[in-house]
DNA sequence: ATGCAAAGTTGCGTTTACTGCAAGCTTTCG
DNA sequence: CGAAAGCTTGCAGTAAACGCAACTTTGCAT
């Protein structure tokens, strides 16, 4: 198991699952997600019915297929700060660095999402999920535990500037000047949550 | 149809759907959510199991089923508020009178939610649909659009702060001073927002 | 009160997501 | 090369959810 290199099997196995990921959102986008089947998914991918369940566990992940490579940079981002960085600071890097990242395919998917109450709450645990490597890393910043008030208060806000980003970015009119945007909307929450967090700051426990 | 009176029909519907919420709490609780079937659900509350979907979309909205209610109440609070009244204040209000019907009842739904992924999206999907009205509040207590920045931002912070409290409630190990420490909870959750609001206040909207 | 219309209930059939199992094929490695 | 491990697949089955048509109950007007 030489790292470098990845055997056959590894290869395959990452293109089948581009495979059926890239035709699920075709066939999403072309049809619509609940008149789409995972036969016909399976189908336009070339596998079973069944191989599709066997790489994604439910047609929903198929279409959230790549968050978990979002989340995986993020864990990353966050556990290997240098010492006495302030998790805020790195999450405001994350989020205009993967400004990119958010790319045809993601504007796609929003398409797809925006509609649909059930996809919407899928895409909201997800970023729950995001957030409790955040809540995490704001409560051992502030010397709390994750489920306390305010690192559950500056996670929320902070999903809420990262959702609100989002989206502005793909309402938005002009293409050119969205990043600035973007950027500004990112700086204008953490200010927000500087504030917040000041406020509170002296603020007893009593609890 | 006398406004005070209820025919029979009604009285008889309001029954029913009590009956199936009730007799499926009980199995939820008693078997596992994902051990229940309808079928039995449907048995249990001595109707069909096609009138189990007549009176609740999905087998999830029969475990959420009175969450309407909740959605009504803080509509007409957020609505009916006399004019300059801040939506913070309504807010407070409103959580705090609210403590109490966090009752046994729904204890045992937030055992059942707790531990289950799917259910717990479909909370927090309830949890946004909420999130819609305090949004449209806020955005028109400071002259933006729902889906502005600060309306989300501020938005997203007292559905943690609400969830926090709620939370707190059945985490609480004395019984007794909970309820001083959900207020407690609460107003330093305000207190928050009210900081972050004062630090945007003078930012600039470059968007 | 009686009969008609509207509303509610039910059974039946169907679709679709999803799971377990066992048999067959492919890659890997000794 | 040949055994072992890993993948893919078909098959059978379960459960949620929907549409439809028949049947029952309720409300209402005469």
């Amino acid at each position: 198991m030489h790292e470098g290199e990845a055997g056959l099997r590894e290869r395959k196995k990452r293109r089948t699952r581009e495979q059926i990921a890239a035709a699920a959102l075709e066939l999403f986008s072309a049809r619509g997600y609940h008149a789409t089947t995972v036969a016909d998914i399976a189908a336009a991918a070339e596998v079973s019915e069944r191989t599709v369940f066997s790489y994604f566990p439910s047609k929903e992940d198929v279409l959230f297929a790549d968050h978990l490579s979002l989340e995986q940079g993020l864990a990353e981002a966050l556990d290997g700060r240098p010492p006495g960085t302030p998790a805020l600071d790195v999450l405001r890097e994350f989020v205009v660095e993967n400004l990119s990242r958010f790319d045809e395919q993601a504007r796609i998917r929003w398409q797809i999402v925006r509609g649909d109450e059930l996809l919407l709450a899928h895409q909201r645990a997800r970023q729950a999920a995001l957030g409790e490597l955040i809540a995490r890393a704001i409560a051992a910043d502030l010397g709390e535990r994750p489920d306390d008030l305010r690192p559950q208060l500056v996670t929320a806000a902070v999903i809420a500037a990262f959702t609100a980003t989002y989206e502005h970015r793909f309402r938005a009119r002009s293409r050119t000047a969205s990043r600035a945007q973007a950027v500004a909307v990112v700086d204008e929450a953490i200010e927000f949550l500087r504030g917040g967090l000041d406020a509170i700051r002296a603020y007893p426990r009593p609890y």
